[in-house]
DNA sequence: TTATGTCGTAACAATTACAGTTACGACCAC
DNA sequence: GTGGTCGTAACTGTAATTGTTACGACATAA
């Protein structure tokens, strides 16, 4: 699979600057952010628009700009942040329509959507079931 | 995601092979199955080579070659067909190590490689439940 | 032995997605 | 106004996927 880095990136976003926070501060930076992640604000500010799009984070701008979240990281979940950040579905059908006048070709594509369809059901109850809140204490857990 | 259509094709293949020797046939072609798919023989030829690898299919050269299965499709697992034919991994961490300096840029990694692995799992699991003989199942029931 | 049809595989092109980068206007606290 | 940050467009580099052409390897049958 292609995998991309886009929940990985954007789970790390929403713990710093959960993390943040409950160090007192007010707002972050993209520039801090991307920093920890070592990429470019550029990309952090993409996904964090995303983020915002789905409700998840505030942007201030001027001076002392930056960003808050708008809910606590218990009532986020990896789900929200997939759903904030990812397009498409798991798997892709054909590029090119199949053959409708053989039977495998006609009958393929609802019957994989359909059996694609309960997966990514598993897989969202799954990602459901993970909160941002773990995430943070998972990557406070790991011995330096 | 950029999803991509290696396990549909792979399906795909694979239905049409087991529904094909059902019918008495002995061996399927890479052309045959090409225009049923839509695609190009040696898309075919390639994904046939993995599922070859794997154990699931065989094939014979010279005149009157092609392809056949090595087991039944009740015995072949969409996991089967997913490990055959799918390298990496669902979620892919940072394209550049993140700041190990930073508390979280330190634990990010393993704990999404923690959490991811369990979500893969489940997907795995997910997966094994389907087999060959479901999806060809699936694909006749289609009304036309 | 030769002809034929298919596999096996390398090589390359076309397309797409992702990530990185630069640039610059918009905005707002001071 | 000044300065720092967001918001976003535009472009580039890189990689994966898919499609395509080409051709040797192989086995069967005439």
């Amino acid at each position: 699979m292609s995998a991309n880095s886009r929940l990985t990136i954007a789970a790390h976003t929403l713990a710093w600057i959960g993390l943040y926070q409950r160090q007192g501060h007010d707002v972050a930076t993209s520039e801090q952010i991307a920093t920890s992640a070592n990429t470019n604000p550029v990309v952090i500010r993409r996904l964090l628009g995303e983020l915002r799009k789905a409700g998840l984070v505030e942007s201030r701008r001027g001076v002392g700009a930056g960003w808050s979240l708008t809910r606590e990281l218990e009532s986020i979940t990896l789900l929200d942040v997939y759903d904030a950040v990812e397009p498409g579905p798991l798997f892709a059908m054909h590029r090119a329509t199949p053959d409708q006048g053989c039977v495998v070709g006609y009958g393929i594509r609802p019957a994989m959507q359909h059996i694609y369809g309960g997966i990514e059901e598993t897989l969202r109850a799954e990602l459901a079931r993970v909160t941002m809140e773990d995430v943070l204490l998972d990557v406070l857990a790991v011995p330096r």
